[in-house]
DNA sequence: TTAATAATATACGTGCATGTATGTATCCTG
DNA sequence: CAGGATACATACATGCACGTATATTATTAA
């Protein structure tokens, strides 16, 4: 809708022709639509594939998720594997824009440390991403000749955690005892970890026990000791 | 085959009857036989669920592992879902012996404190451990019908491995922060999640970054400072 | 408004893993 | 050694998710 601007020229022809009072706008609707459900299927199918794993996941399931039927999914993607991609890709783009926003928002060096710390306590919160997360990993340990794609672009995420593991440590004056990216790798290992535990067996881990394990997991390799 | 003996008593019926000079097996070969293709089926299901993952992995493959086809392995158990839980008895047992043979193995406390710090270390090189055991928690997760029975079955093992923890803490003097259930838990969730990272890249995770990871996480819970 | 093109739905064919039914060999009883 | 039972194999039926081919609806251009 938006009544908008200038001609279409839905790629590189800009046609040019008498221009009138409505202009057409510059993305064309059907572009627009496009993206659109390309939106919604990826949405679905991140909710589909935490829920009932790669595998088990029905393209079905997606689609009609996403309020469509197989016909669309089709059109956008080429197979599972492909939207399973697909899916990494915006997923990687998403967390590393996360991580620099958290750099961002905090003012004293001791705060953007406890921002960090807090950073990891919530990442064991988020049911969806855990999940995901692991189907992301199996998928590349299983799949060898996925396995090389798969890293090349986990790695940008890892390097870009491992940075900000490593400027907020040296802030507090702190030398990393291992590469920082191993050490960001690691609070994110044991974050996913201790949610999967908790979602086996909430009795056992409670929320309690993974605030202070992280706690103490961070502090060790930190090598800060804040309250409690 | 086998010119031996007499009479089976498959089950309860003792018959009683004239004892001869070779008394016969108590169990029947055929007994045994079945028990062999059992254990050999298990043994095939653990290395393809663990392969392939649980959604992936077929009754075909299973089978032929195990040097059979899929009619021996319908004659012993019902379905996929029922290998599984079978597995994960098998599992849950060899596991618990294993921590008891642990305790017994070393004569002083700080020993003993030292085989358990250095058996999360050794669990993490154990990559068919990782891969079986996070199968059974994604199933219990994913299917909720399902969830309490695993959780039932695995709570011994939790609760053999908290004692363990518990015990040894207690001999050289520590309280433990939490329920000596989440610490046990805890360690055996960074060991597993270390080793994933390391399947999927071991550039960015190395075996000494595992060793110093889950070292500085167990004297973090257990307050012990051992060297490096 | 109409013709052309893109987006999505519907219909269809196919493969593959499961489960069952039946056949065959091995083992036990007497 | 014969008849019956048990262990396993082979053959068959079914379902289900996938992928493709075709039809329908929405959008754009003239």
């Amino acid at each position: 809708m938006g009544s908008a601007v200038a001609m279409s020229s839905t790629r590189l022809l800009a046609t040019q022709h008498g221009i009138r009072g409505r202009t057409p706008p510059v993305i064309s609707r059907q572009r627009a639509r496009t993206e659109a459900t390309r939106k919604k299927l990826l949405a679905a199918a991140e909710k589909t594939f935490a829920r009932d794993g790669f595998e088990a996941a029905r393209l079905e399931d997606i689609a009609s998720l996403a309020g469509y039927t197989r016909g669309a999914f089709y059109a956008n993607f080429k197979s599972k594997e492909d939207i399973f991609f697909a899916l990494l890709e915006q997923w990687v783009a998403r967390r590393i824009a996360e991580v620099a926003e958290l750099l961002g928002r905090e003012e004293t060096p001791a705060k953007r440390l406890r921002a960090l710390r807090e950073h990891y306590v919530q990442l064991a919160k988020d049911r969806r991403l855990v999940l995901l997360s692991l189907e992301f990993k199996l998928f590349a340990i299983r799949h060898p000749e996925a396995h090389a794609r798969l890293r090349t672009r986990q790695r940008p995420l890892r390097a870009c955690g491992g940075d900000l593991v490593r400027r907020i440590a040296h802030e507090v004056g702190h030398d990393l005892p291992i590469s920082s990216t191993s050490a960001a790798t690691g609070l994110g290992a044991l974050s996913n970890a201790l949610l999967l535990e908790h979602l086996v067996d909430n009795a056992i881990v409670t929320d309690q026990d993974i605030r202070f394990l992280l706690g103490a997991f961070f502090d060790a390799i930190l090598g800060t000791h804040t309250n409690r």
